[in-house]
Order: C-alpha cells, then structure tokens, then sequence
DNA sequence: CAGGATCCGATCGGATACTG
DNA sequence: CAGTATCCGATCGGATCCTG
C-alpha cells in the first residue's frame, strides 16, 4: 500500500466539474489536449507546424483546442503582423507545469506499455472482442 | 526554463501507439479511464459500486474501460462464485502506479484549477464561442 | 448483481470551401 | 498562412432489454 491518497470520488466527466482533480480529468483526459501540450513543451510551435506534428488533425479541431487552452491560460498566442501571417503559439508559465503531468504519463508509459506486453492497445480501446487477460481469479 | 524533456513529437491519438508515451496518451487520454482507475485507488470495488460512483456512466461504457484496463494488465477482475453474483475490481501492482499520474493531475488541478480562475472550463471545452482570453499578444 | 446485445440519438472530428 | 463555417460520416455512449 503506496500512498493511500485522500482521494475523493468524483461523478461523470461532465458533472465532475466541481474538484480541481475532477476539473484535470475534464481537460486532460482528452488525447488532442495532451498531443498538443506535448509538442509545445518544445518550445512555440506555429498553427501548421502543430498540424504536422499531429499528423491528421483538422484545423477544426486544432484550434479548438488551443483556444481551449489559451482560454484557461495555458497557451500564449502571439500573432505576428506580417504577411504572409505568422501565428505562433507556446506554454504559459502556467502551461508549462503541465510538463509535470507529460513526464509521469511518459514514465508510466516507459515502464508498462513499453514493449508488446500487450496484444494490442488499439485493439483493447477499439472493440470489446474476446480476450482472456490473464486469465480472471476466482474465489470463494 | 525548468526541465527541457528530450520528449520526441508524436503523432495523431490512432496512429501513435508507437511510442511508450504516444500508448499513455492513448490510454490516459480518456476521462473515463482516469475516473474509473481514481476510484480504484481507495481499493476494490464491485460493479455497481463503481457505476454509481462514476455518476450517470452506462454498464457498456464502465465494463469496456474495465474489459481493456484488464487486458493491458492494470486491473484485476475477481468473481466470487455466490449467488447473487459478485464481482470485484482492483488495481494490479501496475495499476497502482497509474495513482502518480492521477497524483500530478490532482496537484495541476489544485494549482491551476481550483479558483473560480476561469469562465468556466465546459464551455471551454464544449462550445467554440467567442471569448477574449487575456487578449491576444501581438509583436513585429 | 454482473454484464452482453441492440437500438439510436448526440457528439466528435475530418474534408472541403471560403476569408483576411 | 491562419483560421472560420459548413456539411456529414463515423464513433461514442446512454437507455433498454435480456441472460446467467
């Protein structure tokens, strides 16, 4: 028993919007939010350059999310007045405490979803087919 | 400029299960997952016991999360053979060190998050609504 | 009680086209 | 280049019904 966490239970992504954890799950459990904030903690990053980086990501659904996050005040965007235009976007000081969060996902990740201990992660969050785990205990 | 992180880019949510933190982001990157793996923490827990906790979540929706965060070995399903039936779920040795990811999003959420800070971070997230930010930088 | 199967509406997100 | 607006298909997820 690690540390027992003084955790306290929280409702749906939706209603949960009350704890500060709760309000972190909201923003943060959302793959596009944590892709994004990755790549920027290299340092600015203009629209389509974060395009790229994302792969298939629709300018739609990219901006979205900045202007998500530059609403919470986690991103900067600075417009430069040039022409052709030039947008470039980085971290807050606030933003860049989300590193934090990066860094223990990727050393989660590094520890247990390394090597391919798993049939397949996509294949787990995509369908629910048969699959044996390792097997379900049984007691009693 | 507190820790650069040697962090490569990655790719769009489907296509980067390559990497160790591409798979974490994958995983952890669903509010669902991370409240269900929260509640799990505090210890065991049976079905329903989880499904209340978790608000208004559907038995489709909770066993599916459960169904993969077993396969990939985090969590444990235990069946008591009773009637009624019971069934108990809890955190493997893996699945307790997803509580530090949980941990530095509690710890972002209680620093950045906790206030009334923002307009309110639904409609943030929900709707792409006009909003002011804290004004556009611009330069040059 | 635990959960699989189905139906179906709500939402998400990509492609496209168009503006500054 | 940096977006916004629109259309629309794919997916998600809740409600419901049913079995063991």
């Amino acid at each position: 028993m690690p540390t027992p966490l003084p955790i306290a239970p929280i409702e749906s992504p939706e209603a949960c919007a009350g704890t500060p954890l709760g309000r972190a799950i909201r923003l943060l459990g959302d793959a596009w939010v944590l892709l994004i904030v990755m790549n920027l903690l290299h340092g600015p990053q203009r629209f389509n350059a974060l395009r790229t980086m994302l792969g298939r990501i629709s300018t739609k659904t990219l901006s979205q999310r900045l202007k998500a996050l530059e609403e919470l005040g986690f991103v900067q965007r600075q417009a430069f007045l040039e022409i052709p235009p030039r947008v470039e976007y980085h971290l807050t000081e606030q933003g860049q405490e989300l590193g934090d969060v990066i860094e223990s996902l990727e050393r989660f990740g590094k520890k247990h979803l390394a090597g391919s201990a798993v049939p397949s992660l996509d294949t787990c969050l995509t369908d629910a087919h048969e699959a044996s785990a390792t097997e379900t205990t049984c007691a009693e």
